[in-house]
DNA sequence: CACAGCATCGAACGTTGTTCTATCGTAGCG
DNA sequence: CGCTACGATAGAACAACGTTCGATGCTGTG
């Protein structure tokens, strides 16, 4: 019997690629069940081809992450720039900051690679460049400027990382909702001694239940509150 | 010539381990080169056992890296049990939380896995319920105590993590330092066009050459002046 | 029609987390 | 002293992954 052994590309129906069908298939892999689902092989089975074309348009998995988050963001970004300019800069920058934390908590695998690299992240550097122009009309310093936009940047990216850390499976399998992972928690530490944890005892109902976007609103405007006093404004 | 398979533990000597020295063995491996150089070989071969043996001791990757977290987090928190206290609330929540931010820094692969999961994490609960008791003593309901403590740890994690992220490896190989690798980025700021960037201009030589712990510290302080006119004090 | 080079592809490689099953060593017991 | 049960250890095998290799198809240009 003859061996078929190393005559690639025979037999099968060639199919032609582009940049954006790949990142539009990686990103629809990635909503459907996180970064562990997009694999070379499902990505390339989804393209209808075989798995060592993609490496045509990206070195590696990393910047395949990095083109497909600034692939979402770019869409964002649109988002932001279509937001009503309010005049006080600081209103402006929370309603960015609203919006690009609405896009992390619809696609929780953005987290951790959001702004993860500006050389390929393009949008990401616009997105950066709006957030940070609203500083621009505060009566800030240089420094006082950039670190006011990477302590946003930080609190969207803090929450969204805090929230987007997969339960464990469960929920993704649909077998246990959110609020019932949320209980358990809360269950266990209303079991823990008082005398010891008497602040867990004291907001475990808070904890109960919480809903991440306000948990994430309040970190923002203690940051923005922070950020209008020190601009005197 | 007889065939050697299927039989395990056949010749070596045994080794006997104990979960600290899993635990020990896991951390260095950790500070030595993060994240993806704790494999459970490597690790066996560190412990001078088998791969399987560590099976008995964690159930799998992730609880092994819950519990080094956890393992290191034990002695930061009892740094911070070390702290004086200074009589105001805020102040004291601002110490634990920059000996909080030094553990990271000294360990950038923490970022990720802190307080991730409390179930496991008993030492990261009980840092936790440190922070939170500071917030105690100030005039607050329950929800603001619980979104103020989230707020302070979402600073810590999310500065941590935008800092943790591995430059490419040149820098851990030693190839090019970290200093080097803000100037790169720097320089293609620099590069763009002012028009479309003003805001990048304007803070790019803040950028080139900055310090993680002011810019955290910034941060924090943002958030603890918002969290200091909530509280009325 | 030949050629160049862009684009595609199957197969193979090395590494990883994890599981399977066999084995060792000792504490308890008669 | 021997036997047994069980806590603990171990090598081999497996499936999945990212990545590389080299060959092959396709298409526009001369």
């Amino acid at each position: 019997m003859a061996r078929l052994q190393n005559r690639p590309g025979a037999g099968r129906r060639r199919v032609s690629h582009s940049m954006d069908s790949v990142l539009t298939e990686a990103v629809a892999l990635l909503d459907e069940a996180g970064v562990p689902a997009l694999t070379f092989r499902a990505l390339a089975e989804r393209l209808g081809g075989g798995v060592a074309s993609i490496y045509w348009y990206v070195a590696n998995k990393e910047e395949l992450l990095d083109r497909a988050t600034d692939h979402v963001i770019g869409a964002v970004l649109a988002d932001v720039e279509k937001l009503p300019a309010t005049g006080d800069p600081i209103d402006d920058l929370r309603a960015m900051a609203m919006t690009l934390f609405d896009a992390i908590v619809d696609r929780p695998w953005l987290g951790p690679y959001f702004m993860r690299n500006t050389n390929i992240q393009g949008n990401s550097l616009r997105m950066y460049e709006r957030l940070g122009r609203e500083t621009l009309r505060l009566d800030l310093d240089a420094r006082q400027r950039f670190h006011a936009v990477s302590a946003v940047v930080g609190v969207v990216v803090g929450s969204a990382v805090d929230m987007g850390q997969e339960p464990p499976k469960e929920v993704l399998d649909g077998a246990v909702d959110r609020e019932e992972f949320l209980g358990r928690y809360a269950q266990a530490w209303r079991e823990l001694d008082p005398a010891e944890f008497p602040f867990v005892h004291e907001i475990v109902e808070e904890f109960d239940g919480h809903d991440d976007v306000d948990q994430f609103r309040s970190a923002l405007e203690l940051t923005l509150a922070g950020l209008r006093l020190q601009a005197g404004a």
